[in-house]
DNA sequence: TGGCCGGCGCTTTTT
DNA sequence: GCGCCGGCCA
């Protein structure tokens, strides 16, 4: 794809790795009165003041599941552009970088609907949308030096900050005790939940690892370690957007100054905003003036990285007056029967905002619970009946298998495979944590910020003969030469390195040269790294075409900078090398962890291993919030359904390598959440003794009675 | 440095 | 039952 952008390489990577029915329904924009009364009530809260600028207070809207959020968001934001509101003072904040072109987009849809109808022209630009982390950037980028903030700053992904905090966790000499100290990606979720949360360590590690808590001090040494080599290094990680976003606004001078730039500030997923992203909009909106959240505390499930539910719970006492609170019961996709059991379910719910979602559709089919005997029959029932619904004429992509953990769809895709079904599953290898996509980056990154410590030990020990201690030695080389890339000349590298080495040498003095020209870096880079990806990788083609995607969209973006930080913060969702990936324009089933499938929404959906240990899930059972989360994650499940619904729950599982159970069949107990009321809301069924044999798979044997002989022991 | 081997410990995932 | 991590050795 040569002339793609970031938001069609983006487009492109998300349909290939979700599917076109995966993406959230095609709703035409609907004119303003298409809404619903509460629905529109959300959309104009609000009045002109004595003069004519129009201010609102506070505005909570709970959206149920299904409900037309979306909609009634862009309708807000339309709304007050039509009222008059600059759209450069509009702050929209999201927590995707979708969400957030699909809100500007349907927004700029409606007003140009509206002002055409009222024969104007004109489409209005909303710059201030996007996502928490990469507004933040922005800000500080501009208000840098009134944080004594090196405005170049580099951003650290997620695996760079895991990289860093594994360099410190050895030099700081963590990593050979006698008793096993954390790893790298634990250090890294306890200092981002501590930061993400305000919590102190310890309550931390008590409530969240609580078998990390003997280490508490040395991690308090590690982390600041990585605190002052970040700082260092002149680079910030995710958390540190917000981190220092919120540190700059606790600053009343400069928060006024900032909440200033604003006069309307909407936010989405109201319910997974942690404590720094409440204070935040907090200090920039300190009464709540033209503060609107939107949210729905029954799908708050990202407590395990640091969501508080509170937020949301608690927002409307934060003002006084109280803010004033719409809710949005009437749910457009799924039929009455789905929208019952999820109703049931939610009633057992002790904290929440009431709500009973009704079904703007009407009648429909009961959700049916499957009982199997283990998992290998489940794997063959969802295979059988997924193919029977497609030849009643609903298309793979309008089906979706979800499930609590990644892994709960091995024997199913297994079982696909067999069939030749074709699918493709949701949260595979994330592209920013492929190896050759770091690679490349880290070259660029380097270039980029010679100070950039981390990138430059990776660059480094992309050559052979250099290992942690050469890569160490070249990084002291740069340093001791005022952060020159060219003292690299003078450098005596590992003779294994060979011809590489020169050549790596020639490479970054050009790209830290300000005067070469940024179309054609990312080829340049890509030129040096092709025999390193082909020493390293099996697969380099596949990996290569990554590389060229990445190479193919860089000079659009107007600088190195602009481009390393979008990558950064706004990453396509998959790399190329996911097994299986289906063209295009091919049919095909949607695997999900319930978790990814939020927002989304299919014809029928498949619930695997609804059995207490994965709903709720084991790790969960000791505590009484944790069982509420997962409750609202079987909320998230049920609500995604828009005809039929199928929980299955196998009977007995086979467990494999832990140690207090050893491998072997556990018995499946009941999930805690299916009591008797719930149980009314479901048809009861075991898998169809003797299934029709689709077309499709005519003349393949259609009960795996090996399999099943085998797995009674 | 880089390859090999043995032990341990295993969720969910976005920016 | 696999992958990661750390330690050992050439």
């Amino acid at each position: 794809m040569p002339t793609a952008t970031l938001p069609d390489l983006q487009e492109a990577a998300a349909t290939a790795a979700a599917g076109p029915g995966a993406t959230p329904a095609p709703v035409a924009p609907a004119p303003p009165d298409a809404l619903n009364p509460e629905q529109r009530a959300a959309a104009s809260h609000g009045a002109r003041d004595a003069q004519g600028r129009f201010s609102a207070g506070p505005l909570l809207v709970i959206a149920g599941a299904g409900t037309g959020k979306t909609a009634t968001l862009a309708h807000r934001v339309a709304h007050l552009v039509l009222e008059g509101v600059d759209p450069e003072r509009i702050l929209l904040l999201t927590f995707s970088r979708r969400a957030a072109q699909e809100m500007v987009r349907r927004a700029e849809s409606i007003v140009g609907a509206q002002l055409a109808a009222q024969g104007r022209r004109g489409t209005p630009r909303l710059p201030w949308a996007g996502t928490f982390h990469a507004i933040g950037a922005r800000l500080l980028r501009q208000h840098a030096a009134q944080v004594g903030l090196d405005p170049g700053f580099g951003i650290l992904d997620r695996g760079d900050a895991a990289d860093l905090i594994d360099l410190l966790r050895h030099e700081l000499d963590l990593s050979s005790r006698p008793q096993r100290f954390p790893r790298k990606d634990t250090c890294l979720a306890i200092y981002s939940h501590r930061v993400n949360t305000g919590w102190p360590l310890e309550r931390v590690l008590e409530k969240t690892f609580p078998w990390c808590a003997q280490w508490a001090d040395e991690l308090k040494g590690l982390f600041r370690a990585y605190v002052e080599r970040k700082q260092a290094n002149g680079v910030l990680d995710y958390d540190d957007l917000l981190l220092w976003w919120h540190a700059a606004v606790a600053d009343p001078a400069l928060a006024a100054e900032i909440g200033a730039r604003f006069d309307h500030v909407l936010v989405d997923e109201y319910q997974d905003t942690n404590a720094l992203q409440s204070e935040i909009l907090l200090a920039l909106k300190p009464a709540g003036d033209g503060l609107t959240v939107v949210g729905d505390d029954a799908q708050s499930i990202y407590a395990f990285r640091a969501a508080d539910i509170g937020n949301i719970l608690g927002f409307p006492e934060r003002f006084d007056p109280p803010a004033r609170r719409i809710t949005l019961e009437l749910n457009y996709r799924s039929v009455q029967p789905v929208l019952d059991a999820a109703n049931t379910l939610l009633a057992g719910a002790p904290r929440q905002y009431p709500k009973t979602l009704r079904a703007a559709r009407g009648a429909g089919a009961k959700p049916r619970l499957v009982s199997v005997l283990d998992e290998r029959s489940q794997a063959d029932h969802v295979a059988g009946e997924v193919l029977r619904l497609r030849e009643t004429g609903v298309a793979l992509r309008r089906q979706a298998v979800l499930f609590r953990s990644s892994h709960h769809s091995d024997l199913l895709e297994l079982e696909l495979t067999r069939r030749n079904i074709p699918y493709v599953k949701h949260g595979g290898l994330r592209f920013l944590e492929a190896a050759h996509v770091k690679d490349l980056l880290a070259l660029l990154r380097w270039a980029d910020n010679p100070r950039n410590g981390i990138a430059a030990f990776r660059a480094l020990q992309l050559m052979s003969g250099f290992g942690p201690a050469n890569a160490r030695r070249g990084i002291d080389c740069v340093a001791a030469a005022g952060n020159q890339l060219a003292a690299l000349r003078g450098f005596a590298a590992p003779s294994a390195a060979g011809d590489s080495w020169p050549a790596f040498v020639d490479l970054m003095v050009r790209l830290a040269d300000p005067a070469t020209p940024w179309p054609g870096q990312v080829d340049a880079a890509r030129r040096w790294y092709q025999p390193v990806l082909e020493r390293r990788h099996d697969d380099a083609a596949v990996r290569a075409a990554d590389l060229d995607m990445i190479a193919a969209v860089a000079p659009q973006f107007g600088s190195r900078e602009r481009f390393l930080t979008e990558l950064t913060l706004d990453p396509p969702q998959a790399s190329g090398d996911l097994a299986g990936t289906p063209l295009l324009d091919e049919d095909y089933l949607v695997l999900s962890t319930v978790h990814s499938a939020k927002g989304q929404e299919w014809d029928a959906v498949y619930l695997l291993n609804v059995a207490d240990g994965n709903f709720p899930n084991e790790y969960s059972t000791g505590d009484a919030d944790a069982i509420e989360e997962e409750r609202r994650l079987l909320y998230v499940a049920l609500t995604r359904a828009r005809d039929t619904l199928q929980l299955i729950e196998p009977q007995r599982y086979y467990v494999t390598g832990q140690a207090r159970f050893g491998d072997g069949y556990v018995h499946g107990a009941r999930s805690r959440f299916l009591d008797a009321a719930m149980l009314a809301q479901f048809e009861r069924a075991g898998p169809p003794a003797t299934p029709g044999v689709p077309a499709a798979t005519a003349g393949r044997a259609r009960v795996d009675v090996a399999s099943k002989l085998r797995g009674m022991w």
